[in-house]
RNA sequence: CGGGGUGUAGCGCAGCCUGGUUAGCGCGCAUGGUUUGGGACCAUGAGGUCGGCGGUUCAAAUCCGCCCACCCCGACCA
């Protein structure tokens, strides 16, 4: 491709909206154009790396035994109500009237669709294990959309959903699937990391992220400098100290004027903050959820949330907490009744903790498990830290920012029943079908790529991915020599099936250089009346500093081993 | 939805506070000329519903009100 017939410019400037790199990169190369909040057209060169993402992705689910398909993205809204998901979404559902007044929805993922497929055509174990994958436009109306390509309201994924006999036959889909997203990455140039992960109200037993570090990443990352284990921070987990064992005291009423905080209240009567039990009221589905954790942990709201499979959680406002009679600043579990209790499992690591006494400026001391309040659900609920302890090895847990660009998930029989997929066994009984599913946010890793692979200059493309291989460069204008030796290396390269950007343009060096450094591909191959002395051509990796002459002949042959 | 911010040419911005000719600057773009190894130079030129609607005023990019869009933080987010 000439760079003068290229649709698409390079910026001298940023567009101020863009923060991250990899938003600022890719507006500034031209490659990406914002059409409202989340929503993007993809320009030649961006179009170039996505269907490149997409070929690797379809030869490793292929290879791993998936078999691509097409599902529609609109879709009934019915079809969501079967599954309830039309509420778990709730606005984050694109939905629209159809001209005869039905609902439609724009599916922004396609579990419901799948299940409805294989109940049509899975009746017999006979007719499992089936692996089926689509690469589709998903829509999710998105509260904020943020960080370019991050995250948008429309976006291609490939889903993968994996249809087995039961739980056994679903683990080796599922690592099979583990697997070929390695692949998948390390074939896109991308270092990942796969963490723990939530599996959100659906349930199912495990759920892995495939992250890609940035600082710039949405998501927080908890692992162990120890066995390296790592989790989402929604999910993670760690060993809770346990207080030194005492014998059990009284409980004692104390006075704590103007003491709300837990700060305040540990200051004020002496005592750590661990030998306090804090209260966190929360509205769970429009009813007051009172939680308690000890006071030198977070409470952690994912977790939280999947405890009380509940759609909607929130802190409760003030007006709430006092209309459930409880005393802000001196809120406990003892003495209170007619509310629902939520208790972190710390909270019996410890003895003689200091609680509120539901009454204004008055803490209570010596309050114990089970003698003094009584809990609803006893249940982790507390948020890790980096700092604290790993709960293998005991090593010191770290944290660190990352951008999902995969999740794989084992969701076992939720939709399946719901839905009535089944199917019968050997045995002639009639079970539900085991299923995962398994996503890869396409543009998404797009950006992860720019932000791994980077420098003050440009992008610095994985080989793999790159919208062409060779920045090919002709410096010194219309001069008869350099033009010829410029398009003769052009045809001869094509000829052997390099994929070359010739900047042909008219323009000076210091331009040309900047847009092949912007533009970040592989390889860079400067012609000029300098080179031409030696009846050379530069040669110079992006991601190396320094050039070297190579014989005109020769540099094919040359790109041939520096790019392999 | 809560908090903060921004909307003036394709991009980056000034002008607004203190209303007053044909609304500026840089980059980019077009034409001609001189240049050519790290974002050259000269000349000429094209390009604007000043986010929208309403109000105040003799007069609004500028003051007031409402609305919209976009960005950032939070909430939210298989």
């Amino acid at each position: 491709m000439r760079l003068t017939k290229l649709f698409g410019k390079t910026l001298r400037e940023v567009p101020a909206e863009a923060e991250t790199v990899s938003h600022q990169l890719l507006l500034k190369s031209g490659m990406i154009h914002q059409v409202a909040a989340g929503v993007y057209s993809y320009l030649p060169l961006a179009w170039r790396v996505l269907r490149k993402i997409e070929r690797i992705i379809r030869e490793e689910m292929d290879a791993a035994g998936g078999q691509e398909l097409s599902m529609p993205v609109l879709q009934p809204f019915e079809i969501w109500e079967e599954s309830g998901r039309d509420l778990a979404f709730g606005k984050g559902l694109f939905t629209l009237l159809d001209r005869r007044e039905r609902k439609l929805v724009l599916a922004p993922t396609h579990e419901e669709l799948i299940t409805d497929l294989a109940r049509r055509n899975v009746q017999s174990y006979r007719d499992l294990p089936r692996m089926l994958y689509q690469i589709q436009t998903k829509f999710r109306d998105e509260p904020r959309p943020r960080g370019g390509l991050v995250r948008v309201r429309e976006f291609t994924m490939k889903d993968l959903y994996s249809f087995d006999v039961d739980e056994v036959a679903l683990d080796i889909s599922y690592q099979r699937m583990l697997q070929a997203y390695k692949n998948v990455y390390a074939r896109c140039g991308l270092d990942t990391v796969v963490v723990e992960a939530d599996s959100g109200a659906i349930g199912g037993k495990d759920s892995h992220e495939f992250m890609v570090i940035a600082e710039s990443g949405e998501d927080e990352i908890i692992y162990c400098n120890g066995c390296g284990w790592s989790a989402n921070v929604e999910k993670a987990t760690f060993a809770k100290t346990s207080l030194e064992c005492e014998q059990l005291l009284s409980l004692e009423e104390v006075a704590t004027p103007g003491a709300k905080t837990i700060e305040e209240v540990a200051r004020f009567l002496g005592v750590p903050k661990e030998r306090t039990l804090k209260a966190v009221f929360y509205s769970v589905d429009g009813e007051l959820v009172f939680v308690t954790i000890r006071g030198d942990i977070e409470v952690n709201e994912v977790k939280l949330k999947n405890a009380l499979k509940c759609s909607d959680l929130r802190l409760a406002n003030d007006e709430e907490g006092q209309e459930a009679g409880l005393v802000a600043g001196s809120a406990s579990a003892a003495g209170l009744s007619g509310i629902k209790v939520v208790a972190d499992d710390s909270i019996t690591l410890g003895q003689n903790f200091v609680v509120g006494a539901n009454k204004a400026d008055v803490h209570l001391k010596n309050a114990n498990y089970p003698r003094d309040f009584k809990v609803d659900l006893m249940i982790d609920i507390a948020q890790a830290v980096a700092g604290y302890q790993c709960i293998k090895c005991g090593g010191d847990l770290l944290s660190t920012r990352g951008i999902e660009v995969g999740h794989v998930f084992k969701l076992g029989t939720a939709f399946s029943e719901k839905q009535g997929a089944l199917y019968l066994d050997r045995d002639g009984n009639q079970k539900p079908l085991v299923m995962g599913c398994y996503g890869i946010g396409i543009g998404r890793l797009l950006a992860a790529a720019i932000e791994q692979n980077h420098d003050e200059k440009g992008i610095i493309w994985p080989v793999p991915i790159a919208p062409y291989h060779v920045y090919l460069c002709a410096l010194g204008g219309e001069e008869g020599e350099i033009v010829s030796a410029a398009e003769a290396l052009y045809a001869e390269l094509k000829e052997r099936k390099f994929e070359v950007l010739f900047d042909d343009r008219t323009e000076s060096a210091g331009v040309k250089f900047n847009d092949a450094d912007l533009l970040g591909m592989p390889a860079r191959i400067v012609v000029s009346r300098r080179t031409l002395k030696s009846n050379s051509a530069e040669v110079k990796l992006r991601s190396e500093k320094d050039a070297e002459l190579v014989k005109l002949g020769e540099v094919a042959n040359r790109l041939a081993i520096l790019l392999q």
